[in-house]
DNA sequence: GCAAAAGTGTTATCACTACACCCATGA
DNA sequence: TCATGGGTGTAGTGATAACACTTTTGC
């Protein structure tokens, strides 16, 4: 550790966040359309420069704030991906980028930011081409999304405070892109202290017919145990 | 995203490993000890700075060849953890660091490098206070790879290229902090494709006495299908 | 009544735990 | 022959998967 601050070419450190919610039934991730070369045109994720005196946590939120337009996001699930730091993947200097994922309960229309030309959710699978290294970014994050739903009680994140089991089980579906069976995961999600709590006497209508359904709240429980393990394919990634 | 390169403060980018061995049946962590000021005389984990033209991962696996001195340390695993970026965590400048952890079969013992007073492995219970905020670094790697054990085939990195049932079990009670029964661990272990591939004909005696173990190699697979859960403590962190 | 969505029950299979027990070696 | 560590067998328990089935609503 030396002490010359500039003895070697300045680094610049910012942000990306890979923001997911739940839109009519499909994965969305929010995009800003650059207004700039490089990549003029090009969707991008949102993102920015660390301000001297926070952290990347820090400005992770304040982004997350700025672009959705929300004015609470305190409660929200933010978490930290990985830092990407290839030395090219910035064409104009040298930019380090700590990544965030973020789960939104429901999708309030972005507002368009100050250097975005455009916000605006896209559905994940036609989320491509994206600008620099974002379609990696964004593909970690949503591997590291399906992977946490399994141990963790972090479905409950892209759901409003009170959500039917059906609503919940559509979070796994949509993320996982596979069908569950209902009446497995329903005593799966119950038999797990803390993960959900019943609303008493509340019931809601989901599709416009149908029996309504009890609400829930999320619970105190953090983790599974044991896990909710994704219908088996044979090579998962570590 | 603008363009004047010295529009802020420069950061530094630095790296910080946790790298991590088993030796005398204790989980032992490389540390090198600080010459000068700040935490002069403490211990700190091995790092450096990020050079202008090589990414954090290039970086981490050069100091991870300099500090301990091995010729080859391509084969070993090497993982980012997170990125540090407390706008106090250095109190000379600001100094953003992607913490890396490795993981060595054998302990060959460290050189002193060029800017340490010592190198030394150090019991990982007894590394403790570190410089900066390194003890919380090592604390989120201990944590990382004891999670990592439950779903990947990981544990074979802290193993010699060949290597008994024993040891392998060795590898999971050291770093769980857990007994395993020694039955369950072995069937479990062999009903998992790909995790190990038994050397034919070979064995080895381990502690001077008793039957001569069969040697078995890393197979091909990564991941553990079903995981090999830690014994149930009921909170168990995200 | 019919379709749709919620919710309950049942059974076979699988995986895991906790043991008891046998085998090969050095002292 | 004993201590030590490797290796096998088995019975009880709990979790899972794959169904069939009932309930409550809108049309």
């Amino acid at each position: 550790m030396e002490y010359d601050k500039y003895a070697y070419e300045p680094f610049a450190v910012t942000v990306d966040l890979a923001v997911l919610t739940i839109r009519d039934g499909a994965l969305h991730v929010l995009l800003v359309e650059r207004g700039q070369d490089p990549f003029a045109g090009h969707w991008a994720l949102p993102g920015g420069f660390v301000e001297p005196r926070e952290s990347a946590e820090t400005a992770a939120r304040r982004e997350l704030a700025e672009e959705t337009g929300l004015a609470d996001v305190t409660g929200l699930h933010l978490e930290q991906l990985r830092t990407y730091s290839e030395p090219d993947r910035d064409p104009r200097m040298r930019v380090v980028s700590v990544a965030f994922t973020a789960l939104l309960p429901d999708a309030p229309e972005p507002r368009a930011g100050s250097d975005a030309a455009r916000a605006s959710w896209l559905p994940y699978d036609s989320a491509r081409p994206l600008a620099f290294d974002h379609e990696t970014i964004l593909a970690d994050a949503h591997e590291r999304v399906g992977a946490k739903l399994e141990y963790t009680c972090l479905a409950t994140a892209f759901c409003p405070p009170e959500f039917t089991l059906g609503e919940l089980q559509h979070v796994y579906e949509t993320v996982w892109g596979t069908a569950l069976d209902r009446p497995n995961f329903r005593r799966k999600v119950l038999a797990t202290p803390g993960f959900v709590e019943a609303v008493p006497g509340a019931a809601r209508l989901t599709g416009g017919r149908g029996k309504p359904a009890a609400l829930y709240r999320a619970g105190p429980a953090t983790a599974l145990h044991p896990p909710l393990l994704r219908p088996s394919r044979e090579g998962r990634p570590a």
